[in-house]
DNA sequence: ATCATATGTACGTTATAACGCACAAGGCAA
DNA sequence: TTGCCTTGTGCGTTATAACGTACATATGAT
């Protein structure tokens, strides 16, 4: 546990492409040999030619940065339901895990309920996904109608609300924890 | 197609922390003049100088790396359409955001279609929650159903598989892309 | 005003990332 | 076997990332 944490998964990038270093080397301007000691960790490289090397194989950035270990959730831990007191139905559909900074909720909205949320912190985004129903979400004092099978992502900075049509609504509700650093002194 | 610029939001970060280029220069480890000729974009640096920037701020790696444009989604970019070749028809629903590390697919099997998909790399999670129709996911060997209304997250690093019951299944995708550091030195 | 401390930038040196070329090892064909 | 091509790695040079120090300006106190 001592060694780098920061491990480069360029060897299995290319490992899972099939492509010869000289091949990488030309679809992303960078010298073979670079992309060889950059697979076997005797180079760290800058951003700049990382950006080329993610660029040249169609990928975000991070597809090649690797952190720590992953824990994987449970097979069974499917769907436990947890009520809000005093405010919608939500259901757990993944739980908050910090190594994604995410988590989802199923939401219920009564017809015509609506359910006011205020300002998150900053870097917060959320997501959310219309399943059944007809569902109107306020961003910036405008009301935006979404149909079942929309989505909407939107940073959750602002105050923020939500609205079902005559028949209800249904839907799944993400949210994203960039971390962001708020120190105050 | 613009190469999409690559910015690093050290400044920011700094700004927001409301430290000095001294206080984070002994934060991180990272000289001073490093820091201030990064911030003002005259030098890009190596990932490990950035990984040491992050860890001084106790920050993921991509909170310190931006692409230019992306902010939230535009309203009407809903559900375009793009089919993976040699593959499944896949709509997506919130495109790639590098800050999120995050995107979502809907998906479409008929009946009894099946689809296996190789390990990704390592860092990534997927998320599965079905809509519609019965799906059964492969992991570790095992077919797990999944009824319209369940979730499944688990570790994409490893083959696994997608198959739908008699009447087709649709489902959501998320892909999460580590972004977290749970690192010590 | 002068002194003191802290800010961010400029300079000179060292460490190393990145390059181009050349080399050794492993197919594949004739 | 002998070429001939492709694989990945080693070497020498250049470009530049990173450092420590010194500097100019700014803020604050006496």
């Amino acid at each position: 546990m001592e060694s780098d944490e920061l491990t480069l998964k360029l060897r299995d990038v290319r490992a899972a492409s099939g492509l010869s270093l000289s091949k990488v080397a030309e679809l992303t301007g960078v010298s073979k040999a670079m992309l060889g000691q950059i697979e076997r960790g005797e180079s760290s490289p800058t951003i700049a030619t990382l950006w080329k090397i993610a660029k040249g194989f169609q990928l975000p950035l991070s597809a090649l940065i690797g952190t720590a270990a992953m824990r994987d959730t449970a097979d069974t831990d499917v769907f436990s339901t947890v009520t809000f007191p005093g405010s919608i139905e939500v259901k757990i559909v993944f739980p908050f895990d910090p190594a994604l900074g995410a988590e989802t909720f199923h939401v219920e909205l009564s017809p015509n309920q609506s359910h006011e949320s205020p300002a998150h912190a900053a870097g917060v985004t959320e997501e959310v996904f219309v399943l059944s129903g007809v569902l109107e979400i306020l961003r910036a004092d405008k009301w935006i109608p979404l149909q079942a099978g929309q989505g909407l992502r939107f940073a959750a900075d602002l105050p923020h609300g939500y609205r079902a049509g005559d028949q209800g609504a249904a839907f799944l509700n993400m949210h994203h924890y960039s971390q962001s650093a708020e120190n105050l002194e």
